[in-house]
DNA sequence: CGGAATGTTGATATGCCTCAACTAAAGTGG
DNA sequence: CCACTTTAGTTGAGGCATATCAACATTCCG
C-alpha cells in the first residue's frame, strides 16, 4: 500500500496492462525480467517448482500489490509468478521506475517498503508452515487473506475473493489435499467462516484470528485495521 | 555482499561497535530500532517466538550481513535478532545511512538487494521447510550455510563455522531434536561432511548438493563459486 | 571435579500422507 | 437443455515419518 501521492506518482507512468487467464504464468523460475508489475485484479501467486513437478506457493497477492518487485534488483526469477484466476497488470519497464526513483525518492523508498513487508510475509510463513498444526496453520492463512483483502480495500460485506482450491491451498500450507479438507472440516465447525465459489466470508474474526494464533503486525500497516 | 566500493562507503559511516555473548538477544520483537547492524565476526539469527515460548529459526547471519537493513523502513521489528555465538557488529544509526545514499544512491540499492536477497533465502527456507524430508532439508541447510559461508570469504579448508545445537537446528528446519539428530545420523553416512565443535568441514559438495536439493541460484551471487 | 548443556538411543504414539473410491459441482459441446 | 467430461471436494482405510517421552552417554565449562 502505497501512500495516496506515490500512488498517483505510479498511475502516471507510462505502462501496458497485460491479462491472463487462470493457470497462465507471467514469469516463470529463470527469466530475466526488465519490467515490473502491479496487480490491478485478480489474484498472482508466486511458486516453486519442485523436481518432480510439485509447488510450493510462496505468496499471494491482490490488486494494488509489486509482486515483483525484487525484479529491480535481481537478475533472474528464482520463482515464477502465475495466475490463480482472470488477472490484469499493469507493466511498468525497469527503467521508467528508475528514472521516477530520482525524481521521487520517497517513492523508491515506499516501494522498498513494500518488498520488506513481502519479506515479513515470508518469514511468517515460514513459522506457519514450521510451527503450526494444519488446522491452526489454515485459520492463520485465512486470516492474513482477509486481512490483506481489506487493508487494500477489497473487502466488502465482510467478503473477499479467494480463487483457491483445496489442491492449491494444500500446496502452499505443505499439507496434502486430504489433510486441508479435513482441517477445511475442523475449522468449519468454528462457524468462523465460509469459503465457497471462491469467495471467502468472514462469520467471526475474532474466534478465526484465535483458533490461528493470528497477529497481524507483521503487516506493518500504519495504521491498524479495525475488525469486527 | 556489497561491491568493494560501496563496502567501503560504508566502512567510512560513523558507527559503534557492539559486542554480545552467546544467546544474547540485540533487539527483540517489537522493538524499534533506530539503526541498522553490520555483522562483523560470529553468529546472528533472526527468529520469531512462539506463544507457549518456542522458537522459530528464521535466517543465520554471517559477517558482511546486514540482518537488519528492514528496520529502516518498518517501524517495528517483528522478529528477535539473537547472537548464536560470541558476535560483534558495528551499529549504523539510520540517518547517517540515509545521508549516505542521498550522496551515493547506488549503495542503498546494493542494501536494497541485500533485502531482497533476504527474502528469496526466506522463500527457499519456505520451501526447504515445507516440501523436503526431515534428511534433505537438513542436507540443504547445511549447504546454504557453507555456500553463503565461501561467498563472503569466510571458508576456509573447506570448513566454517556452524555454532549451532541440534535443538536449535531442529528449531530452524521445523524439526524436533531426535528428528533433526537422526537426520544427522543419516546425512553422516553419505560422508560428505563432517560437523563438530561449532565448524562444518564438507568433504564432498557434490553428493551433499545433490542429497539436498541445493541450488544455489536463489542466492543470486553476481558470479558463482567453484565447488571443489 | 561436579554440574550443565549437548548428543544418543530406544520405545511408543499420532498426525498426516498416500492410495483409492466415490460424490458433487462446474464447464462443454451436440 | 441435457448428456458428457472434467474438475473439485469428500470419505475411508492403512501405513509411515516424525513427534514425544524417557533414560543414558558424552562433552563442555566454570
Amino acid at each position: 500500500m502505497l501512500s495516496p501521492e506515490d500512488a498517483a506518482a505510479v498511475r502516471m507512468l507510462p505502462s501496458q496492462t497485460r491479462t491472463a487467464a487462470a493457470g497462465e504464468d507471467l514469469i516463470r523460475q529463470g527469466d530475466r525480467a526488465d519490467a515490473s508489475m502491479i496487480v490491478l485484479s485478480g489474484m498472482l501467486a508466486r511458486y516453486h517448482t519442485l523436481k518432480g513437478g510439485g509447488r510450493q506457493y510462496l505468496s499471494f497477492h491482490i490488486a494494488g500489490d509489486w509482486p515483483e518487485a525484487q525484479s529491480l534488483f535481481l537478475e533472474r526469477m528464482d520463482h515464477a509468478i502465475g495466475a490463480m484466476n482472470a488477472v490484469a497488470v499493469a507493466v511498468v519497464p525497469h527503467r521508467r521506475i528508475m528514472a521516477l526513483f530520482q525524481r521521487m525518492p520517497s517513492l523508491g523508498f515506499a516501494i522498498w517498503r513494500e518488498t520488506l513487508i513481502d519479506a515479513a510475509i515470508f518469514r511468517e510463513s515460514i513459522t506457519n508452515i514450521g510451527k503450526r498444526e494444519i488446522t491452526a496453520r489454515l485459520a492463520h492463512f485465512l486470516c492474513e487473506i482477509f486481512y490483506r483483502a481489506k487493508a487494500a480495500g477489497l473487502v466488502k460485506d465482510d467478503t473477499c475473493d479467494l480463487p483457491l482450491s483445496q489442491t492449491q491451498i494444500a500446496d502452499a500450507l505443505a499439507s496434502s489435499l486430504t489433510g486441508i479438507n479435513r482441517a477445511m472440516q475442523a475449522l468449519r465447525k468454528t462457524q468462523s467462516f465460509e469459503l465457497r465459489g471462491g469467495r471467502l466470508h468472514i462469520r467471526n474474526w475474532r474466534r478465526l484470528a484465535e483458533y490461528g494464533d493470528f497477529n497481524p503486525s507483521y503487516l506493518h500497516l500504519r495504521r491498524p485495521l479495525r475488525m469486527s
